[in-house]
DNA sequence: CAATGATTTGACCAACTGGTCAAACTCACG
DNA sequence: CGTGAGTTTGACCAGTTGGTCAAATCATTG
């Protein structure tokens, strides 16, 4: 692909579609378990023609996960230190619980990440998320201690709220089938 | 392999190893994500000679799921009609959270099948799962007309349940890293 | 419309993967 | 020790996969 010129109309079609399939593809296999065949064909593309917009599967998933990641952490970095606290954490809950409701794909593809050892996410885990649930960690802390809220280790209440508020999306699978 | 016969000592010994070393792999890279070659390794033999005692890819992690499952269902029945309901619930809960500490590749293993949609589990889900999870569901809810607990949607509530037992196995990696 | 750059594709390649097979080797037991 | 069953392996195969490339087609614009 010509390098760093304006996006045609056909470049910004065509690299809109195959992230969007890439996404499908990705969070029901895995980035292992995909092919890059796979991902063209949901594209409407045939394999040499989606490597001219990306020059690897690799590329195609960093892309999706770096915009995927920026969009999942907004709900918390949303959290307002000057909020009340209790309708802050609330709002946080809900917050996360709608985008499990409206991007379940999004949600799964990360799972699967993390599920497996994160191999491909370890680095913007350590920097970008951890810097985030860092501040917002002693954000809690510091309403804890001012007792405006109950005591809790601030990281386990994170780790509480985002494992109720993800199930849904990542286990839709099982909970469809014991449904009903 | 030899057919019906009493497994010899290799057999036995080489079974297990293949089943350990699949866990492992498995639980780390998914079904399509592992290779034999990968597993056979692991397990300290070459890909034929593991190939000589399960007789494919599929083979191996249909022998190790039947197993898996049977164990991670015993929490749940274990659930007692004739005890105290609370009591019950709650010793539910360590037991799943104890589960999740001793086995938690078999925990990721399980998470990883149902995040990618549950392809090779859906049968087994929808018979065992869901007939014991509908029989425990009644008896939540038979405690809850008796007024012996809150009223909450009985299937809602052991997925609640799960999600945060099963958290801190499942995302381990995401643990650790923020966790420091 | 001509020409230049953007887009698309069929044919191809090397590496990998699941699986086979015959031959070689090892073990238990009479 | 000998022998037959159980075990192990190197060589191999066919299908798949990520990726390349030159040639063909298409779009844009002067």
């Amino acid at each position: 692909m010509p390098a760093d010129r304006a996006p045609t109309r056909i470049q910004k079609k065509n690299r809109a579609a195959i992230l969007e399939a890439a996404l499908d593809v990705f969070s029901s296999h895995g980035f292992r378990g995909s092919t890059v065949d796979q991902i063209a064909k949901a594209a409407g593309l045939s394999k040499p023609n989606l490597l001219y917009y990306f020059p690897s599967k690799e590329a195609i998933f960093n892309e999706l996960m770096a915009g995927l990641l920026d969009t999942w952490l907004d709900p918390l970095r949303a959290l307002d230190p000057d909020g009340e606290p209790l309708e802050e954490i609330l709002a946080y809950v809900q917050r996360k619980l709608q985008m499990s409701r409206d991007f379940p794909r999004e949600s799964r593809l990360y799972a699967n990440e993390i599920v497996q050892g994160a191999p491909r996410l370890h680095d913007v885990i350590a920097s970008d998320l951890n810097g985030l649930v860092e501040e917002k960690a002693q954000l809690l802390q510091g309403w804890m201690d001012a007792g405006r809220i109950n005591r809790a280790h601030p990281k386990h209440l994170l780790f509480s709220i985002w494992s109720l508020t993800q199930h849904y999306a990542d286990f839709d699978a099982q909970v469809r089938t014991l449904m009903g």
